[in-house]
DNA sequence: CTTTACATGTAAAAAGTTACATGATTTT
DNA sequence: AAAATCATGTAACTTTTTACATGTAAAG
């Protein structure tokens, strides 16, 4: 199966039933574009091949009003997929430009660093508050991991948050040290 | 500037004094690589594109035995890397395949999941264990933040583990009670 | 009737990986 | 003498983003 990564997201999002692209994107965007992204142009090009493998199916029937194309998965992609799940291997990357400034702010004068210390700060903050607003409850009955790894978004974007505060508390304590030598 | 992130990779890698395309990529993998990869392919190219662009000037003199290029920031490049640095923005991106298998895992019988879970734990701990590899002493003389972000992915990887532990824990205890009840 | 949300797609560009090519030097 | 490491680079390919095009239906 080509196609990289985008390919499982599709799969598995419609492990629960039948969806469309705009569906699939919306599922992506609330819940998994924290450690999994997908664009349309990913998706559509991705339902097609899909559906030309024969892992997915167009439904047909009731769509609604709208135009929309509805896709379930085929007895070889709902395969596929629980393959793909037992496969104890996985890709990890991370690009965290934030991350990435801070290994790097010995460059910078001691209040610039800790300004970065602060937008770092208020990133975490920023992921942590919009995970708070997701209402767990409907996923716990439906689908209990997508609930247990917004538990795990939440202990660890809390855990980030709270490591920030230290680090800021420690490089503003250093400051008045030297303050008080200097 | 164009060329993406792989610019900003260099420019802070030069912080410190003149580096090689070679070096650069050896400080990327041991240190940079959890949070910001990047490739021979990248590097080269954007050397190129820097140097031409003037902010960073290729060294000469003393580079060993061996052909060696090795170049230092400009004054511009300083002045970008810093710039850079003040941003309080940052991309944010995690492609973590063993979550989003986790966030499916519902598509998978309990024991499968738990095997699912148990692989999880397994790479958050390698990655702890190769964090834990890294002497941070000679780090924290000469760049401070780089052994502050090493602390960072110390406890981190330190939690996901503990995490990891905590949700096993739970999910041996839930099939006990089932097969109790059945 | 106008805006917002629904809905599907494509094309071009940018970014990144991988595999390969080449050769020097150091170590075993 | 062979193997490992140092060192630089390119070309092809894959992946991903971004911007655009197009139109329908619901809501205000």
């Amino acid at each position: 199966m080509t196609g990289g990564g985008v390919a499982y997201v599709i799969l598995g999002a419609l492990r629960a039933g039948p969806k469309s692209g705009y569906e699939i994107k919306q599922l992506v965007d609330k819940a998994t574009r924290l450690f999994w992204a997908a664009s349309y142009g990913q998706i559509y090009p991705e339902l097609r091949r899909l559906r030309d493998e024969g892992l997915i199916a167009p439904v047909d029937g009731e769509n609604g009003a709208r135009r929309r194309v509805r896709y379930e998965l085929t007895d070889g992609g709902r395969k596929a997929l629980v393959d793909w799940l037992k496969t104890p291997a996985g890709s990890y990357e991370l690009r965290d430009e934030l991350l990435l400034k801070l290994f790097f702010a010995d460059a910078l004068e001691p209040a610039d660093a800790l300004a970065l210390v602060r937008s770092f700060r208020a990133h975490r903050q920023s992921v942590l508050d919009r995970l708070r607003q997701i209402d767990a409850v409907p996923a716990r009955a439906q689908a209990p991991f997508s609930a247990i790894v917004l538990e795990y978004g939440l202990e660890l974007y809390e855990w980030a948050t709270d490591w920030a505060d230290r680090l800021e508390a420690r490089l503003q304590e250093e400051a008045t040290q030297e303050g008080v030598r200097g």
